[in-house]
DNA sequence: GAAACACGGACCGGAACGGTCCTATACTGA
DNA sequence: TCAGTATAGGACCGTTCCGGTCCGTGTTTC
């Protein structure tokens, strides 16, 4: 159930990894590439669209590549996320009215919608930052409740 | 991104009919095809591997159907979601060792992770009785905060 | 025994996904 | 200035999955 392209995953490595060498003014695809093992060519094209959505700056030539628009922590996994796979939704009924014949009589669309939010409310609350800081073993102050739904 | 399946959707659906209905002693999938205009053939099969699954019961013959095997309280989305589209989750380095070649030296994998069991908890959280509910307009002790993450 | 139902396998067209290839363009440094 | 390294982007392709259909079998009731 619920699957997230890899595409995305890519995307969220490659970000970290940006987000981890903050001393280099740009990084190569093919360096990220290298370092992870992931199809070169894929992945530059991802990063490519990341940079078209403003999330990253670019740089052709030599020593060129990418780097962070913005801080880490003002990137949200959300944002990767929609950059890459689109604003595609749980349910089938969210393309602009033209998706399932069941809007009318369906009673379990606006629950389900409760739920995407809830989800998009997770991802939005999660930075790239937070992924590159994931490595330390359990912080102090960390219980802080991110979501809270009610249906 | 992350979507659901139409399968799992229409289970969802034909689920909470069945809790709308519990007078009646079963109800045929063909019934609640129609109400909804899910093809029908597809709706029986979706039951099937419900009623395998141990959430419903089934009667064949005449005035025969399917009937919840609990009660709706005891239901929740989360195993309507399992039982019909599997133990699929939003990586792809969750099939049993055999998916992803990253998994060593991926270190998005672990905060991914706990974003997984955030959704599955949600899910978990509501339960077919809700979705038959959803139809009153906003009760009033209402604000029970159901989930809460720390990453 | 026929109608109405549940079961279950086989099958299929289309869409999405992951990935490759090829070309054009831009910048850098020797 | 020229070669090399990089981004940019279009076209393409094999595989898988998803939604859906078709068919045949078993079971219960009237
Ligand atoms: S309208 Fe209902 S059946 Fe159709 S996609 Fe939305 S939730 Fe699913
Ligand atoms: S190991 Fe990392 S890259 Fe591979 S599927 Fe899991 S999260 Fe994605």
């Amino acid at each position: 159930m619920l699957r997230l392209t890899k595409k995305a995953d890519y995307g969220l490595i490659a970000l970290k990894f940006l987000a981890e060498h903050p001393e280099a003014s740009a990084v190569s695809a093919k360096d990220v590439a290298e370092a992870y093992k992931i199809p070169a060519q894929l992945l530059a094209k991802i990063l490519q669209t990341l940079t078209k959505k403003g999330l990253l700056r670019s740089q052709a030539g030599m020593n060129g590549g990418y780097a962070l628009a913005r801080d880490a922590r003002a990137i949200s996994a959300f944002e990767v996320i929609l950059a890459i796979d689109g604003p595609l939704f749980i349910t089938s009924c969210t393309k602009g009215e033209k998706s399932c014949e069941l809007k009318t009589s369906c009673t379990i669309k606006e629950p389900l919608a409760r739920v995407n939010e809830t989800i998009a409310g997770v991802l939005q609350s999660i930075s790239i930052q937070d992924l590159a800081e994931q490595a330390r073993p359990a912080a102090k102050g960390q219980l802080e409740p991110l979501v809270s739904v009610t249906l």
